[in-house]
DNA sequence: TCTAGACCTTCCAGTTTTGACATGTCAATC
DNA sequence: GATTGACATGTCAAAACTGGAAGGTCTAGA
């Protein structure tokens, strides 16, 4: 129940947020660790509602609803926090293409090796780019915000590489060395 | 649609699996790829069946039925591979956790860091042993899944050596350069 | 002979996730 | 005054996933 809990800590930190600006930060800072749909968003808050974890702390303008964290909330997301250890379900799309590429013709695979790690290459610099252009301030959002920043940079620069060392792999076990009129 | 697709693939690369053969590989080969439990398993066998992308080329001894891909089910695993561009779905409980680690004691979370920094540590090393320990074929699961574990073993090297920056960052932030005595 | 363990499949109840659809408000601009 | 677009919440069906329970077969060894 992860998605529980990046919906409390998220309100914890904030110190109050409706379900429209959760979801934006779901989108902006939160995307590269965990995605929610909007209809995951809200269930989420009236569940969490009604286990007393948040409270509605003010109505806006447009039926918008504040939401805050009660002390019950609080100390549930301490006790997720310092207890429970999260088990590392590994599922990638990307990869499993990878283990099946031996279907396709080896150019083809090598190709779809070279898009991958130019794609990498793309984001990592987008990453890059964006902690350039961030100023930090000295709260706790943006201090482990940039942690987390910091990680998604290395690891699409892990998997460039290891994109580009896969192709290089690739072409010595397809084109086995039968140029003989090099020795 | 991946689990379709990575139990579609394993019997076209196989040639001929049955459920209890497909869960071991889930288990062993594809575990830092893709998982899967039992039921799903079995489950996707049924509707693959039903679709007419694999098929029951024999039956054994407990029971054991054994699929083969149709040629639909082949050229349906190569439109995949060509066609459809996967989706990055990036949810990381391990990060989700880091992203609110402002809420604990510095100290503590510096301990969660560390502690995380060392199991990363460990599962590079194991899956480094593996690398060591088997002997690989020239067949096409061999190859590529000699890609995929070296993707783990980068994977998990990135992350310890990360998680070992943040540690040390934090220990930065938390406490300051109050130390004047070194001036 | 019996029994443990590997083999092998099927079913299910509950939860989580996805991807829409539906509804309406407020502010600014044309 | 009408339209556009950001703001804002909610509901739903279907798909995917989890974590078992249950039932049965064959083989090797004590």
């Amino acid at each position: 129940m992860s998605l529980r809990h990046a919906v409390l800590g998220l309100i914890v930190e904030l110190d109050g947020a409706s379900g429209y600006d959760l979801m934006k930060l779901f989108e902006i800072s939160l995307a590269n660790v965990w995605t929610a749909t909007q209809s995951q968003v809200y269930g989420e808050l009236a569940k969490l509602t009604a286990d007393g974890l948040i409270e509605v702390a003010a109505e806006g303008p447009r039926g918008r609803k504040e939401y805050r964290a009660t002390d019950a909330g609080r100390d549930e997301l301490r006790r997720w926090l310092v207890e429970e250890q999260p088990r590392p379900a590994r599922r990638d799309g990307v990869l499993l293409k990878v283990f099946f590429l031996g279907q396709l013709e080896p150019e083809r695979a090598r190709a779809y090796l070279r898009d991958s790690a130019a794609t990498m290459g793309e984001r990592r610099d987008s990453l890059a780019a964006l902690q350039e252009e961030v100023t930090w301030g000295e709260d706790n959002l943006s201090l482990y915000g940039r942690l987390t920043l910091e990680y998604g940079r290395r690891f699409f620069a892990m998997r460039k590489e290891w994109a580009e060392w896969a192709e290089a792999e690739l072409a010595r076990h397809t084109a086995p060395p039968e140029d003989a009129d090099r020795a």
